[in-house]
DNA sequence: TCGTAACAATGAAACGATTCAAAGCGGAAG
DNA sequence: CTTCCGCTTTGAATCGTTTCATTGTTACGA
């Protein structure tokens, strides 16, 4: 297996110049098809494969970009990074994926890394607060858009969604039901998701009629943790359960019915709707099928790198901050709900 | 930004020889401190970064290891790529990370794009058949380990799981628990795994004193095809249910479990003791946590990369087929069961 | 027959890091 | 004073591709 063959093995092989079997590759049309089918025979003969390497400290730059995300096991970011990937290979570029997992030094590492191999740019959903490093980056020709995080318009563009809006949406559907003792389960309120869910779910409230909102601190995002709220919550006398229930997430949306309807008989939705946020694959197969707030993964990872591409074609660049709108889906945790009695749903 | 610094910019600037830059990056040792402080400083001052195109052009390869697996939202995947990435790591080399979606032409488009780049050597977990394909890499030095997938010893190393192993482990945990009459669900049988996991747990009925079992095709592998076998099951007379079920997979235990104890009222594990496989995250977080078989992840990546060393360091490799057994995990759902009081537990 | 346009093919130079034989430099020994 | 040794430093050559100015070829009209 010696050595791989190199553009002036075929060459010889062929009998033309190193400069024809580059314009075979690159530039078909200026070969005459007799010469161009003796090379491609050459090729196919010798097993070439082209050497990036070279081809990239020619030009000066890669055909990759790279990209940073904080949990590639999170069904958010693989379907961002999929529509990434797609839009990225119509400009003829490919992806780089790096997973930090959430820590500042394996972020770090992919950085480093990425920049080694002179990628075009760097789509980023940033662990900590790193705007010195990409100030740098940018200094030495390397533009990043930050994903799934506002920033200011003013020195990055980026893609993010509007949590606040996704809060107001959920809050509102269950509104709209005609429930009117809602509570939202989530926290803590240092995650800012968190709180930007609870904070357009509160507006939402505020607007209606004789809405109520209690906050129920779940201190965790996970099925055990709802469940752990749902315990607490069954403890109550009947008339003073929530008759709508907002969930930060669907993880804690699905702890939240396993308890209310499992181990003690509430029933989903007639006597609490219930709706979570993300659309994960499993609230369609919940036991009552959860309604969601769902994000627009793909166009997120399509409008991200259409960011990047206005950045490396401008001179000047100004920056752009996207911020999507997610999206209700009603399934039947909600959809079955008829209004109480008693109250008239709102217009 | 004009253009990025080269290892020339920063030897003018540092006053020394390019030898001498790149003996500071490359053999520290070699180089006097003083000279080296002076060349740190100008890398610090010119933000150089090293151009890894031109050094791997000159090396003739790349520290990158391609990985391309069927789908990295699988959390099987997820963590053995993160274990490879790992142990890379120890040797200085990255990973390229490709997703095939269990797509031939994107997998082969992956394979193209990391030998473009030299990869030392690739980890597949392939979608068909592609020995020719890899034959042909092999012939130009790019070494090839198969994931989650056997292969003839003869022509690949390979890393996988011994499915069987896995059904004999459920199977006969079912069974030493008392269990006699049991059921498997999954299906179809043309998909390896399912098959394989049926004929273990056959070969451990086999074993067993008057143990019947009895195969329910579920002809998918979702939440919901469990949740029909589920519901075809409870239409029979209480006595004709099986008192142990083996799921295929973790979805399909979690669908049955639904329809049984949610829909209907069968006690988990009283009166049915319930083993899926896979363990996924949702598996501890089910109404009844769920038992389960649990693959070790960590171990396959680890060793996939042990076997891709093993090719690149030898002459004349020989290649190994490492083949590991899974592990059973034992929650609630089969843990609580007390034996029906007729039978006597195998001993 | 000659000139010239159109088209093909050529091959040297450039990209940036690494390598390595050779040169430079002090200091110690003879 | 010369020689030799060990330690630093030097800089040309190299990797494989692309680019582009140059050369070669063909065919056609004058």
């Amino acid at each position: 297996m010696s050595r791989a063959a190199s553009i002036k093995d075929v060459a010889n092989h062929a009998q033309v110049a190193v400069g024809t079997v580059s314009n075979v590759l690159n530039n078909p049309d200026r070969v005459s098809s007799r010469t161009k089918e003796r090379v491609l025979k050459a090729i196919d003969e010798l097993g070439f494969v082209r050497n990036d390497a070279a081809r990239q400290l020619r030009a000066g730059h890669s055909r990759t970009i790279g990209v940073v995300v904080l949990d590639v096991g999170n069904p958010f970011f693989t379907s961002l990074v999929r529509a990434a990937e797609d839009a990225a290979a119509v400009n003829g570029s490919a992806v780089l994926l790096g997973d930090s997992g959430h820590d500042v030094a394996r972020e770090s590492h992919y950085i480093d890394l990425f920049e080694e191999q002179r990628v075009q740019g760097l789509l980023l959903s940033p662990v900590g607060d790193i705007g010195d490093r990409l100030d740098a980056l940018r200094q030495r020709g390397v533009p990043t858009v930050l994903v799934d995080r506002l920033a200011d318009e003013d020195r990055y563009s980026s893609v993010s969604v509007d949590d606040d809006a996704g809060g107001y949406l959920a809050a509102r559907h269950l509104l709209d039901l005609g429930r009117r003792k809602l509570a939202f389960v989530g926290g803590p309120l240092s995650i800012r998701q968190v709180a930007d869910r609870l904070g357009g779910a509160r507006r939402a409230v505020t607007e209606a009629d004789g809405a109520t909102l209690e906050f129920l601190d779940s201190n965790g995002q996970t099925v055990l943790a709802g469940r752990g709220v749902g315990n607490s919550l069954v403890e109550r006398s009947r008339g003073e359960l929530p008759d709508g229930i907002f969930c930060a997430n669907d993880l804690l949306a699905l702890g939240v019915m396993q308890s209310l309807t499992m181990m003690h008989d509430v029933r989903i939705p007639d006597d609490v709707a219930l709706i979570g946020y993300d659309d994960i694959d499993f609230a369609v197969s919940a036991v009552v099928p959860l309604s969601s707030i769902r994000q627009p993964t793909e166009a997120i990872g399509r409008t991200a790198i259409e960011l990047l591409s206005e950045e490396l074609d401008a001179q000047h660049p100004r920056h752009r901050a996207v911020v999507f709108t997610p999206e209700l889906v009603v399934r039947q945790s909600t959809a079955g709900a008829a209004a109480p009695a008693v109250l008239t749903p709102v217009p």
